[in-house]
RNA sequence: GGAGAGGUGGGUGAGUGGCUGAAACCAACAGUUUGCUAAACUGUCGUACGGGAAACUGUACCGGGGGUUCGAAUCCCCCCCUCUCCGCCA
């Protein structure tokens, strides 16, 4: 969520850099700053006509000390008025509130204005690329047929036991889920995270939070008995640790890393790519999670961006970084990196992370504030990246590293695994 | 799930209708003292939204929401949460 004072000091800019996202946001930004406008003075109002029955609360307080009764009675008589004025105010100021929280909500995150303009993904920029390890010729099989050649993955038993994009890892496979998941919250240890173990369910207001509410409402599962949502990411839950705080700032920045199981409804992603492991319902997830100074986000973002790339360096997979375009970015982000992995069965690049900065737009949703050296409170930045996401992972790694005999793992996998070949 | 007890500022914790945005203590911060540290002393020390150049000032907030009252942290109702005991249980 913006900030209100942004909005109302640099109304024109605002809508201006909002265009970059594809968002036309003239009719709501002044729909927006005449409603505050309306809030405030409505609020003032209310303050005052508060204002003077506190006062009369307190003579008449005074004249029942006093024992002056009927003084006292002939001041109760005007306090009346005031009441009925009073909730007048109250009742328009909350709706007027509700109106602004309505639209205020509705407005995506600026941009950064280093972002490609565009539409959508083809308009992405590739700030790097590292090929030199995809294969130039041979034979390699989409990893769903190595996943039931080597008896790793069994799709259809998930489907059985709940439904298509749920599946069941077996043997090796699961051996090598939790090997991954592993290496990468090591790697995180040893990059200065803390490590977390979220809530997989979180209630409203987290959802919130991080703006999965009420922007992406049908794309996560819901336990309406409990009123509580399915997390869709780390990112949720561990952004919300944050939430409602004053941090001091020299404690900046807290870096977290959360391996979670994530729960993904992806209605409407039908048809395409949604073979094998490409796109599921339940995958597994290494987060990287940081709570920056304003100052320090970029510089941040772009440590975050090196630090995955370094993972997909040490698994030893091809893999190039885009920039997103305003088209194609989240509601709530203001810069992201996407890493993409070589699929060699596949001859095609898969997302397998994502490394955005938010700015102080979740923190102020979230209320996530430091006090500065001056003793001022700010809005703290939040950042947060895939380190990794693992079912494409997994896939890039089988149809890259196969080889007649099986599928070998990379080298810094084998301590994690027990082993060094699947067959 | 049943019974009981509670939820007050960063922490402990007073406060049962007006003098309480809230005692006291601790922590924190600044300063004095000091060869350094410690101790002692002095001061500062909630958040949000407004007004004001500023000093300062208005309003709201004592788990959340509603109500009673001229006036609510304090009384009433609903909800949430925590603790203790019982039940159930990985």
């Amino acid at each position: 969520m913006l900030q209100l004072s942004l909005i109302r000091e640099q109304t024109a800019e605002v809508i201006d850099r909002l265009k970059l996202k594809n968002f036309d946001g003239a009719q709501i930004i002044n729909d927006i700053v005449r409603l505050d406008d309306s809030r405030r003075e409505t609020q003032k109002a209310l303050d005052d006509v508060q204002s003077q029955s506190n006062s009369l609360a307190k003579e008449i307080g005074v004249f029942f000390k006093q024992g002056r009764i009927q003084e006292a009675d002939e001041l109760k008589e005007r306090t009346a008025a005031l009441k009925l004025k009073a909730k007048d105010y109250d009742e328009k100021l909350e709706s007027v509130k509700k109106e602004l929280d309505d639209l205020l909500v509705r407005v995506p995150n600026l941009p950064h204005p280093g972002i490609p303009s565009g539409k959508s993904a083809e308009d992405n920029e590739i700030v790097h690329l590292e090929d030199d390890l995809i294969p130039a010729s041979g034979e390699y099989l989409p990893h769903w047929e190595l996943a039931s050649k080597y008896d790793i993955i069994d799709f259809a038993t998930g489907t059985k036991i709940t439904g298509s994009g749920f599946p069941l890892y077996k043997g090796k496979g699961a051996r090598l889920q939790r090997a991954l998941i592993n290496f990468f919250i090591d790697e995180a240890l040893a990059a200065g995270y803390t490590e977390v173990q979220p809530p997989y369910m979180v209630n409203a207001a987290s959802a919130f939070g991080t703006g999965q509410l009420p922007d992406k409402d049908g794309q996560m599962y819901y336990a309406q008995v409990d009123d509580l949502y399915l997390i869709p990411t780390a990112e949720v839950p561990v952004t919300n640790m944050y939430r409602d705080s004053i941090l001091k700032v020299q404690d900046l920045p807290f870096k977290n890393v959360a391996y979670s199981a994530c729960f993904r409804r992806e209605a409407g992603s039908y048809g395409k790519d949604v073979r094998g492991l490409n796109r599921l319902h339940q995958f597994d997830k290494v987060e990287i999670v940081q709570v920056t100074h304003p100052e320090k986000s970029y510089q941040t973002l772009e440590e975050m961006r090196e630090y995955v790339a370094g993972l997909l360096r040490k698994l030893k997979l091809p893999f190039r970084i885009v920039k997103l375009c305003g088209g194609d970015m989240s509601f709530t982000s203001a810069l992201t990196y996407d890493m993409e992995v070589w699929s060699a069965g596949q001859k095609r690049w898969l997302e397998v992370s994502s490394v955005s900065n938010f700015e102080s737009f979740q923190s102020n949703r979230l209320k996530l504030r430091y006090k500065d050296e001056a003793g001022k409170i700010r809005l703290a930045h939040t950042l947060n990246g895939s380190a990794l996401a693992l079912p494409r992972i997994v896939a890039a790694l089988l149809e890259l590293n196969q080889v007649p005999e099986g599928i070998r793992v990379p080298e810094v996998l084998r301590p994690y695994c027990g082993f060094t070949t699947i067959n």
